[in-house]
Parts: structure tokens; C-alpha cells; sequence
DNA sequence: GCAGAAATTGCAACACGTTCTAGTTCGGCG
DNA sequence: CGCCGAACTAGAACGTGTTGCAATTTCTGC
């Protein structure tokens, strides 16, 4: 394999990614087709797994162009409130609102990122990406550095983050559920106000 | 459908399930294929999907079918400890070892549990009896009342739970992540010695 | 024990991810 | 320009989950 690649290569290989995306974006999961994701890029079958070499691991890569995009927003964006504990939940709650937007999109890329192993190295790559991006997104909410169990939280977080995720996109919690989770997992992890974390937990029943 | 089974058709359907249990175990996934369970089970695919409307829905009744089993074992040993945190851990790491006992067929019904949706209720409701095990499990070694957040901290460990366990499954974590990752999270949600909570968050680095 | 209903069987067929093949085009180099 | 190897194309083919169907067996009510 050659490392760089010509334009036409270039323009090739985001065709095939935008071609996912907008499939993925229309049916979810099922309806990026390697056939008709190769139909519309205008490429044949094979070319396409010269480039992905599985659906997956095309639909992580859409996945990391994607957090790319949404990163940039978010952070323009810097999430408002008092303390900590406040920001981490609104920054979470604004990543699903974002994400929210494009169920179907969102739904098809946690689907390939939840089935993917690790002998498809390249594919962990990106997310290994996407969780770092997630990583410092609530590393700068949380703003900063006098709480020492920093990382251990934010860790926590990032693996509530993907239950609750993958709760949401397998019709398991509706998103209202995936924000009183959110919020929850927050409080009972991030100093704060005590008042809000009463109110939080006391949203959760059994 | 009829709600009783005859007695033939309740070994038949223990037949399946413990095919599909077997070559869960031997191979993992991929290696439960449906015609191979059949040709197991002496049974008719045909028939097969009269009892599992998938293979999905196969391997998270075989999960069902192992929980109840494992609850046993792990109840009978009831999880020791000084302090609630203690115990949480440790019923937690128990579990985690039984299920690295036979890790193709935890991976295998894992990735089943992980791929399920909605429209398969019948499915769904096996993996609700699977996730409230898990919860009366961490509640009674947690033991007990006094901790007003208890439902809320349980909530979060089970997430946390499916994450960790998605993780090893896929090979993204070893064993000795699992432990980590799950006893920081522990430490950091369940009340219990400082010292250890010191170090269980220091085991976490980025 | 018998008639009709339900369950089971064996097998073909379909869909879609993936692989393979044979021929064609592209890009760099003498 | 002309050549070579890599990249691309069209399409067939394969594996496995899933469905459909006609023939057969088992069950249930009488």
C-alpha cells in the first residue's frame, strides 16, 4: 500500500465516506449496504474494500469525521455553569442533544463501533480517537486541575457514557431516560452543589 | 402458539440451548451458526426459529439459562469484606472471573445481549431478568439501607458493568483492566475506606 | 381410535457481507 | 512516448442468517 494518496484517491475515499454517512443518516445500520454505499460513491465493490476493509471499519471512519465536525461545534461552544458538576452534565446533555439530531446516523455508528475487535487495529485507531475527543471534552468542562481523582471520573464517565449510548441507540432507554442517567452517574461522581445531586438521584428508580 | 410446552418440546428446547451453549463456548459468536446448532439439537432449522425468532434472541435465552446458574454459585458465596465498597468490589471481581472461566461463551452472549433491539420484547425481557440479577447481586453486598443513593450508585455500576465487560469481550481491555476499571468505580461511588479508595483511583492512569 | 390442527422435517431460496477473478485504466519512469 | 506494476472495474461466487413450502409426524378433543 502506498502511503499517500493522489487526489483522485482522496476524492475517491470521501466519496465512499460521505456515501455512508448519508445512508446511514436515511435507515441506520442496516441500510449502509456495501453494495449501494459502492453505487453511490460511483466505485466499484472491490475498490471500496481496498480502502475499508470492512463495514465497520468504514463506518468507524464516518464515525471519526463526524466527532471531528461535532467537536469543532462543541467547543465553540463552551458549556455554561457554576461548578464543575454543572458543566460535565451540560456538556454531556448538549453531546446527546447533538447527537440526537441524527438518530439514525448516531445509531449506525455506535452499532460498527460496538462490534468492532481489536483485529482490525486500524479501526481501533479511530476510536481510540473518538474516546479521547469525549476525554477532553469533560476534561475542560470539568475545568480543572484541583479534583486528584480526575482521571479515574472521567474514565467512569466515558463508560457510562457508552452504556447509557448504547442503551439509547438499541431502544433500550428513550432519551429522556439517557439524560436522567447522564445527570445521575455526574452527581453522584463530581463534587457539587448537594442540592442538585439530591435531585438528580432522587429522578433515578430502580 | 400454545403456552404449555409437552414434554418433548421442552427437551428439545433445552437440546437447542445447550448446543448453542456448547459451540458458544467452543468458539465463541461466529461459531454458533444456526445450522449447526440444529444439526446438534437434532432438530430442524425450521424449528429452531419456532423456538428463537433469531440467533440473537438463541444466545441471550443461553445467557438466561447461564445466569440463573451463576446467581447460584454466587450467592451460595456470599461476597466477604469489612465495609460495603469491599464487598461490592469483591462480589464484582467474582463475577468477573467466573465469566473469564468460559470466555468464548461470555463473549458470545455478550455480543448477542449488545446487538439486541427493541423489536424482539420477548429477547428484551430476558436481558431485564439478566440485568436485575446483577442488581440484587451488588445490593445485597452492599448491604444495606442506610445509603440513600443506593439505587442510583447501583444503576451507574451496572452501566459501568456493561462497558467493562463489552470492552474485555472485545478485546479492547484484559482481565486486569476489568478489575481496575471496575474496582475504581466502586471506590468511587460506594462509601467505604479512604486508603483504598486512594488506591484503586490511583491504578488509573489516562 | 380418529379427524383435524399444530408442530416438525428437509430442503430450496434469498439477502447481504465478503472474497475472488479477469480484464482495463492510471501513474510514474526511462 | 511506451512500459510496468498498482489501482480500478464489473461481476460472479461463497457463507451464513433468515424465510418459505410441501410432506410428514405428533398432539388434542371427541
Amino acid at each position: 500500500m502506498r502511503t499517500t494518496l493522489t487526489e483522485r484517491q482522496a476524492l475517491r475515499r470521501d466519496r465512499v465516506i460521505e456515501a455512508a454517512m448519508a445512508l446511514a443518516a436515511e435507515g441506520g445500520y442496516d441500510s449502509v449496504q456495501m453494495r449501494e454505499v459502492a453505487a453511490r460513491a460511483e466505485v466499484a465493490l472491490g475498490t471500496l474494500y481496498r480502502y475499508f476493509s470492512s463495514k465497520d471499519q468504514l463506518l468507524v471512519a464516518a464515525m471519526a469525521h463526524w466527532t471531528r465536525q461535532l467537536e469543532g461545534r462543541l467547543a465553540a461552544r463552551p458549556a455554561p455553569g457554576d461548578t464543575p458538576a454543572d458543566r460535565v452534565v451540560e456538556v454531556l446533555l448538549q453531546a446527546s442533544r447533538a447527537l440526537e439530531r441524527a438518530p439514525e446516523l448516531t445509531a449506525a455508528v455506535v452499532t460498527a463501533l460496538s462490534s468492532m475487535t481489536t483485529d482490525d487495529p486500524e479501526a481501533l485507531e479511530f476510536a481510540r480517537e473518538v474516546y479521547s475527543v469525549m476525554h477532553d471534552i469533560i476534561e475542560t468542562a470539568m475545568a480543572d486541575g484541583d479534583i486528584p481523582e480526575r482521571h479515574a471520573v472521567i474514565r467512569v464517565l466515558g463508560e457510562v457514557w457508552f452504556a447509557v449510548l448504547t442503551a439509547r441507540v438499541r431502544g433500550w432507554a428513550d432519551p429522556g431516560e439517557m439524560a436522567i442517567d447522564l445527570e445521575a452517574a455526574v452527581r453522584l461522581l463530581v463534587p457539587g452543589p448537594a442540592d442538585a445531586r439530591e435531585r438528580a438521584i432522587a429522578r433515578i428508580r430502580a
